[in-house]
DNA sequence: TCTATTATTGCAAGCCTATGCATTAACTGC
DNA sequence: GCAGTTAATGCATAGGCTTGCAATAATAGA
């Protein structure tokens, strides 16, 4: 093990000041082009690389943004992570990832982060107690919801998609297709997004005069989406099961897709439409060919980016937040054909 | 923004000295409990958090791994990150995740990482350049290789599965099921993953007189996979087609399938049966029912852990190359039903 | 009661870089 | 050739913490 080279080493290699080897590696600083030339020389000789941690110190920005998710069975979630860091690092950002799946296992690792002097940070579909929303305000580090709502109007950023617009699509999309008997199997009850989806998708049924034909619970989870599916099920007369189900997410919805066929031996579409939420890859699969409500992650992701590094910036902005329009794609799962 | 208060604002207010603050928040220190009860009240008023910059500039020992990985389209990276960044942080480390696609991004970003200190890096399924490998020894920074075998016997760790006995098991299921024309679609030619399955593949099907009798390259990708399926099948007389296919990942004999199924209008596994490997969640959803080598996740992880947390303690500790065994799960696509 | 130990505590020196300020060098224009 | 600018450089300090060492207090042993 060698001990890495300090600036002093360079500078004194280079035959200059330890200031100047910080100035060469500072854009925009005053530096002769002649004295940078020595010290980059002088640099790779020694194979010196600034030490970050030491420039964080003393500048109080770290370059680096927490990503805090809680699972990452949803392949949106991946998408973003990907998406995120792939963006960040276009700017010289990098992401911290955390996985934290209780809501005070959220809190505590937030205080973490903080002694990290994280630039940012981005909760993907969490939310964060407001004790720790204010300590990060008075911290001065932006903060961001991304596919959340904040419920107060207060410090916290958020970037998310128009839920109920998307909610009203999926029913326009069942009603259109002539469906009367129509479900819906709810993701985590108190998540914005659960609660905007479905608001949209009630207001569109009942300006068309129908209501939610049954409802149950899946949690935004596989298994869940498979429980909640039986239950609505579990009439033995056709004529009370919904002959459409409007899913919350498309992780769900393929739980659901396939206990429909697998367990209850319907098909889909003709006994039962699908339709769910995201548009996530496996959605465009060909074994399950998912109708469902895209999200522009592309646009969330740049609009997250752009919010970010905003407010690192200039810490005065005030929160921002933003809701992009939503897109449905119909397959097969709605009877359209592929 | 209000300052965060520091270990001497906690002295003061404790009416300690800075050092007994410090040696508070450090395990096994020599401080009184009383001593440590005040430091602590202080602290409590004050929300002290230590510095972990700070304190990582000193110690030289960030708590933080980095994760570098190339994408996250294959969900077995994303049950993979999950499950690294959960035991880590049990352990108090925190992961820093990177995406680079090529090989010189790669290297680029392992120097920017360097400058953070972290105490370790994991490479998932990539590989590095022989002189970034060196820097890391020289900078006593353990790297390992998840997924990957490292070619050179060198400084490198590796943690992988049993891939050429994965590539018998895939053979054997095959063969047993009496199918005598096997093909084959690689992953990507160079890497380690792809040759251990093939070779271990080619060698139980020579051990029972047969041998591959087709074969494409689908470079791990969907898009991959699909081109490589048509090219395996532009044949049009059925005998001249595989009856049975080694797919080299599952990501890739989804992709395969909805080409047989959707494009080529083939039955799976009727006229084509297919297996893959790693065991993806998604093998064993409903719309696939895929037969695949199961990689022990689990384990793979429990064994990264515990090497990188051992060399990140003990520099002097040498490489280490583990190699888990892989598990056979038999499903709809092999012809066993479900 | 006095000395030998041991447990606590404080002092002060770093760890490595950025940057305000003062100084010096190099130019400019007249 | 000289005063006035501007560009380049170095000095010295700060940023928040850990830790070796010395000093002190507390305890035990005789």
């Amino acid at each position: 093990m060698v001990k890495a080279a300090t600036s002093i080493d360079v500078a004194k290699l280079a035959g200059v000041s330890q200031s100047a080897v910080s100035r060469s590696y500072t854009p925009g600083a005053s530096v002769a082009e002649h004295t940078r030339g020595k010290v980059m020389d002088a640099a790779r000789k020694l194979g010196y690389r600034p030490n970050a941690i030491a420039r964080t110190l003393i500048t109080r920005k770290s370059r680096m943004i927490a990503v805090v998710a809680s699972y990452l069975d949803n392949q949106f979630y991946p998408v973003v992570i990907e998406m995120l860091s792939k963006r960040f690092q276009v700017d010289g950002y990098h992401v911290l990832l955390f996985i934290a799946e209780a809501r005070t296992e959220a809190d505590e690792l937030l205080l973490q982060l903080m002694q990290y002097h994280v630039d940012g940070i981005v909760l993907l579909s969490a939310t964060l107690s407001s004790g720790i929303a204010k300590d990060c305000a008075d911290a001065g580090i932006p903060v961001l919801l991304f596919n959340r709502i904040a419920q107060a109007g207060g410090t916290v950023n958020s970037v998310a998609s128009d839920n109920q617009a998307g909610g009203r699509m999926a029913a326009q999309a069942l009603l259109a297709a002539g469906h009367t008997r129509i479900g819906y199997i709810a993701g985590i009850e108190d998540s914005s997004t659960n609660r905007d989806r479905e608001a949209g998708f009630r207001a569109e049924l009942a300006a068309q005069g129908q209501r939610v034909f049954a409802r149950t619970v899946g949690n935004y989870n596989f298994d869940g989406a498979q429980v909640a599916t039986r239950q609505m099920f579990q009439v033995s007369e056709t004529s009370q099961r919904p002959s459409a189900i409007f899913v919350a997410n498309d992780h769900m919805a393929i739980a659901v897709m396939d206990t429909l066929r697998g367990e209850l031996g319907l098909r889909v579409p003709h006994d039962v439409a699908v339709i769910g939420f995201d548009n996530v890859p496996q959605a465009a699969w060909g074994g399950y060919s998912l109708s469902s409500i895209e999200q522009d992650a592309q646009a969330m992701i740049e609009a997250t980016a752009r919010i970010m590094l905003e407010q690192i910036q200039d810490e005065s902005l005030s929160a921002e937040h933003v809701n992009l329009p939503v897109r449905l794609i119909e397959r097969g799962s709605t009877g359209r054909a592929i």
